[in-house]
DNA sequence: CCTACCGATCGGTAGG
DNA sequence: CCTACCGATCGGTAGG
């Protein structure tokens, strides 16, 4: 690559590394400045010729690796003609996103309880974008969502996070038992059409 | 009530509760023994005449306050005629309940994350008898699932999750600014009949 | 970037 | 159930 980095630069992005490895495995708390130099090669004091101190490792890490990053070359990227296929492309890629790296959900857990969600806010802010883009591209289709496309957007999310913790719940209740792999489709069927029959559309009362 | 309780028994239940609160808004390492004794009103120290360690009073707020349960009396109870009113209720009364307590949710997540999911397979068999509840519940109705019950029910749990951790990132994004309140029934709406009208049923190639 | 070290605090124990 | 205490380990600093 053209970018010249640094061996201080080199530095901080192993320790980003080590710590990102080690917050997701173990958590905040559990995780300490000793493992994370010692990952890296490190004396424990060195560590903070790079950084102030363990929650700005943190901070760096959940910038770095936070889950929505990549939400956006996939968008860019979708060939997809339709809204039903936009929906089933994206998901694929994201889910297999978060199954080639697992702890990409846990440091947004850990964030969430272990540091009060203090961060939340600015990640928010920093995807807004991102939304933008789904939103758009939603409700510009040949066929239009039956809800607004910022309520389709959060279910979308809540559906990726479905499918992924019921996984690893499944993936630990059964063990070495038969795996009960790929039901990502199932899960996309019922966010584009619902688990009901289309005759069991029933008028709520008013 | 007319079970008696000793001066023991009340005092465990004391610590659970309290460690619970603790747990639940810090975390599992960050929360330290002598704060759940002070909270107790004891000394630390005393704590080991109800517990074996800090690891057993976690075990012990787990079993006591995991979020699923209070699904089985939900359901028993529930007076729904149509699988739609079914979902309705139920997902009412489940997030109702997480309003209640957002510690429920916060627990289940420390559990995974800094304690590595190692009593997830327990709590699992527990619910066991509850998820085949809402699975005869949906499958007997006058209306049948398109998909298969268990599926549904795993959909169903993401639903509940993509609300309530949905609402918590847009209640700490927006701040002060406009309450997107009650927004539920969009949910339940696409779990029941997807974000497409039923025009777009397009096949899907083989 | 290392050596050497600090005060603070942790989970847990002994003895009563 | 308390007093008194332990070894271990923590995040972080001083000085070079």
């Amino acid at each position: 690559m053209g970018t010249t980095t640094t061996k201080g630069e080199q530095t901080r992005a192993a320790l980003i590394e080590a710590a990102f490895e080690l917050f997701s495995r173990q958590g905040y708390h559990a995780t300490t400045m000793r493992q994370i130099a010692e990952r890296t090669g490190l004396t424990p004091g060195s560590i903070y010729n790079h950084f102030f101190g363990k929650d700005d490792i943190f901070l760096s890490v959940l910038s770095a690796y936070h889950p929505l990053n990549q939400f956006s070359s996939f968008m860019a990227d979708s060939k997809a003609e339709t809204t039903e296929q936009f929906i089933r492309l994206l998901a694929e890629q994201v889910t297999g996103e978060l199954e080639d790296q697992p702890g990409l959900l846990n440091l947004f857990f850990i964030e969430m309880v272990e540091l009060d969600g203090q961060h939340l806010p600015s990640l928010v802010e920093e995807f807004r974008s991102q939304v933008m883009a789904f939103v758009q591209r939603v409700s510009s289709g040949p066929v239009q969502s039956r809800v607004l496309p910022i309520k389709a957007f959060r279910v979308f999310l809540g559906l990726i996070l479905a499918y992924e913790l019921s996984d690893r719940l499944v993936q630990e209740a059964l063990g070495d038992e038969e795996i009960d792999q790929g039901g990502l489709d199932d899960f996309v069927d019922v966010y584009l059409h619902g688990i009901l029959e289309p005759k069991d559309k029933v008028k709520k009362e008013p």
